[in-house]
DNA sequence: GTGCGTGTTTGCACAACGTGCAAACTTTTT
DNA sequence: AAAAAGTTTGCACGTTGTGCAAACACGCAC
């Protein structure tokens, strides 16, 4: 539990700025696609000069999508703060719940966002790159959870892609389908398959009409 | 089976012009990073006007990546062409061993251009991008095996999200080992600890001694 | 409040990226 | 041999991204 003492004037203007520019970035990259927006109609639009914008994001992409780099890390914290009995899995699956609640929270905005996201190939590109160091993060947490090396085991790099993996693909889902569908049970389901063995669903067009069944074999 | 008839002089000549950009491209980038080298200096190598450059390759990271666009096509031609008897998983399982032998087959050429993306974060922004393309390319093809609907159903995206996830982690422990190990023992290792429901492996700082068991329990 | 140290914003200059266009050149076709 | 089709190149231009130094705003001590 971090202490939130009162961020001085200094640091309320500064997040503000960068809200604004963040905010600016990502409405008129909405309204006329990456290329049609320039930083210098960014940077108008936010009411600062063009070289302040890159005092704050060291590109369009970054401004657009304002990507936290501690999650990572706060994400590793997250694991490790899992209890040690849980097995890896389990405990991914977990955080990975509380990210989705997350998500759900401003559900309006993260659609937005991943509307965006998804059209255009350069922002693509840029989210991959954070997920990667996303990824990183978790495989490190699951080494230290069991007590592997992150260079010479395959098991913590190959679940938490695995989970991870199951957590994009939900997540795309979730909002191809415009937030119509529980971004919960999405997860939930993928988790399931997961944890089967990836075994081939029954010949069922509706999956998830029917909780999810635990007892399937593989093959 | 595509007849190959002989290319003429003119796409000799083209193919030979991409070959010396790329190559330029690569070991400049090799030599000084990819901030340390410019355009001009990789047109100057490969002995054509900067503006050439950009008939090839629309930015330096494609010019060293040098992604052959349609891949992820014949990959999916691939997976079509296995066995319908195959479930999916197995299915992708052969698909990725024929890739793991293509890549070994040149393995020297393989690693440096692993080692140099794994250094280069904007090349790794770059190659994520690719293997995204991969990837929807192989959930078509997974989806049109099982004659699921790609947006509707989960399960294509997902077991290839787990599949390729795990080919991309195989790929990238073999290269940190600087292919030490074997390429294939590897893909195996990650392909059995998939069907086996991602169970934790047992107390075991080796587990490529002994050969994979494919009967242990999840939890 | 006055003034000082520190951190932020801004303008300017500059190198590099990436694209449209048209002229020069090369290969292919007739 | 000449026309047609495709490729290379130079040029102009808008944009990105960075280093630098001056102007400016804030926080603090007195």
């Amino acid at each position: 539990m971090t202490v939130e003492l009162a961020p001085s004037r200094r640091e309320r203007k500064k997040q503000a700025t960068r809200q604004a520019i963040h905010e600016a970035a990502f409405t008129l990259a909405e309204e006329d696609g990456l290329v049609g927006v320039t930083v210098e109609a960014i940077a108008a639009r936010a009411d600062v000069a063009p070289r302040t914008f890159f005092n704050y994001f060291p590109s369009k992409e970054e401004a657009i999508l304002d990507w936290d780099g501690e999650r990572p890390e706060s994400m590793r914290r997250a694991l490790l703060a899992r209890p040690l009995a849980e097995d890896a899995l389990t405990a991914l699956r977990r955080v990975m719940e509380d990210e989705v609640a997350q998500r759900v929270l401003d559900a309006e905005r993260a659609l937005r966002r991943m509307r965006l996201i998804r059209s255009e190939p350069h922002l693509r590109a840029a989210m991959a790159a954070c997920s990667e160091d996303m990824e990183r993060a978790l495989v490190a947490g699951v080494a230290e959870r069991t007590g592997q090396d992150v260079d010479a085991d395959l098991y913590p790099a190959l679940v938490v892609s695995a989970v991870w993996g199951a957590f994009k693909v939900a997540h795309l889902r979730w909002s191809v389908l415009g937030g119509r569908v529980s971004f919960e049970a999405l997860l939930a389901s993928a988790f399931d398959t997961l944890a089967n063995g990836l075994a081939p669903p029954a010949i069922d067009r509706h999956p998830h009409d029917r909780p999810p069944t635990h007892e399937r074999h593989r093959r």
